[in-house]
DNA sequence: GCAACATTGACATCACCGTGCTAATGTCTG
DNA sequence: CAGACATTAGCACGGTGATGTCAATGTTGC
């Protein structure tokens, strides 16, 4: 048991090609261990990680680079808080749900700020500068 | 009080371009409330939140785009789960700590696979197919 | 030792991101 | 009304992401 495949053989099981494998592990997803004399060595785990990377992007339509993002973001803390602190900040419309009860309150808003600017719709009174 | 900005006026005191605002509008972040012809209408939330962000992205290295993954993170549960499953499966290499008692079991993980490989450093022993 | 395969590096392509600029058209203001 | 400014649409361009391919060199397996 506990087969180690090359490369190309590891390619062809997973779906990627070789050229790929190589550029998965170069942004840091997916590092296979090394033979003594430096080829790559793709094991079950490895394997098993590339599959799942594969229908992670295609099921969801996202890249390798926004899993390296979202890498970042669970090792980077301060970036984490920071992106969470901006997002919690005003809600960013919720588009998903069909949006009746959410466009009443964005019009709202709307007017909110209409009538604080002009009785006519108009912009601009206190003037800047 | 309550000043509303014209695109250009918001532009000048973000630091972002007119362009820039519309394209940010565009992805989804920070939208502007319009006046009854188009116009859009900066208020002190639009202003607070184009500033705090362009500070995200130039503090952090990171792009419109990236921010806009964390929204899709943040309101597709579904991808919000699928992602994290994989981040969580196997660690992917903490390189930011100075990697010590890291490498050891990195190591180890080469080690355990390079054993049951081969005995010499060698490659691919029970041959696939 | 030769054929098959691996490694790195480079060049090439296509698409998309971030931006600027221009054009055609509509709006506001003195 | 005229001039300043807004809107959308589109061309353009440099940068980077995702891939392929080719070259030069080393490794492996029979």
């Amino acid at each position: 048991m506990s087969e180690v495949l090359t490369i190309q053989e590891a390619a062809e099981t997973t779906g990627w090609s070789p050229r790929m494998l190589r550029y998965i592990e170069r942004v840091g997803l997916v590092e296979a261990p090394r033979s003594g004399s430096g080829y790559r060595l793709y094991g079950a785990a490895e394997l098993q990680r590339l599959r799942t990377l594969r229908e992670l992007l295609h099921q969801h339509d996202i890249g390798l680079s926004d899993v390296g993002f979202a890498v970042r973001l669970r090792q980077e803390g301060v970036l984490r808080a920071a992106v969470d602190a901006w997002l919690d900040a005003e809600p960013v419309r919720p588009q998903g749900v069909s949006a009746a009860d959410w466009l009443s309150w964005e019009q709202d808003k709307h007017q909110r700020l209409l009538a604080a600017a002009a009785p006519h719709p108009n912009v601009k009174e206190t003037a800047p500068r």
